[in-house]
DNA sequence: TATATATTTGCGAAACTTCGCAGACATTAA
DNA sequence: TTAATGTCTGCGAAGTTTCGCAAATATATA
């Protein structure tokens, strides 16, 4: 019956998964295409435990799916519309001045959306 | 320097305001326009100290502003555009198995995104 | 002034998340 | 087999969020 509650507990799960910047980067990292953890973990300069937690719960919402080949596990985006989304998203946080310049936003913006790098 | 950084932290705060039912139902109950914490408790059913709490966190974001009218505080919505962004992330709530049928998920989409109720 | 109504604030307990590190596992190469 | 490489899992400490309730504040009404 209360299909809105469901709904927004779902939506929340969702939104409690992209609640971290490294994850938020690691989808971002994740639209030039597929990457193993070890480039993950050096282009994000995080160690690679941690990028391989934060993967696996990304798989567990079916943000990310795996490849493997060898030793070498590939991650890519089950939709990379979400990635598109995300930064729409990015609207928003302009004009919340907490710091953050327009024009910082813009430059990630530009090299998030951007087709290649 | 590392733009991507920063916007990422700057979303991630984002998403984890947006990281709970209840605010997201708030979000979702505004759109209708303007209501006071007492109306907005009962529409949800939640005891009107906890909406407050979160009303207090949404305007600490800059989601929602206050106006004041004698002992009524009124709230609406910063930008209106930020809860259609919500509703269209649902298209990702779908496929996620998790034991929310894709009916329930456009009965939702649909009373969000109506003019009226 | 006293009382009722509308909302916010404070606080502690419980639940959850994040982090770093160590060790486990799996695959390939020597 | 042994060693090296790539990734995952487990665990405890520290930090954060949520929840319910009680009390504080502010405004209106009698």
């Amino acid at each position: 019956m209360p299909s809105r509650l469901l709904v927004a507990r779902e939506l929340g799960e969702i939104f409690k998964v992209l609640a971290h910047p490294d994850r938020i980067r690691l989808i971002e990292e994740l639209r030039q295409g597929e990457m193993d953890v070890n480039s993950l973990s050096e282009a994000l300069e995080l160690p690679s435990p941690r990028v391989s937690q934060h993967l696996s719960l990304l798989k567990l919402h079916r943000i990310v799916a795996e490849r493997r080949e060898g030793r070498h596990h590939f991650y890519h985006l089950v939709q990379p519309e979400f990635a598109a989304w995300i930064v729409e998203g990015l609207s928003f946080v302009e004009g919340r001045m907490t710091g953050i310049s327009e024009s910082e936003i813009n430059i990630a913006r530009e090299l998030w959306t951007a087709q290649t790098s």
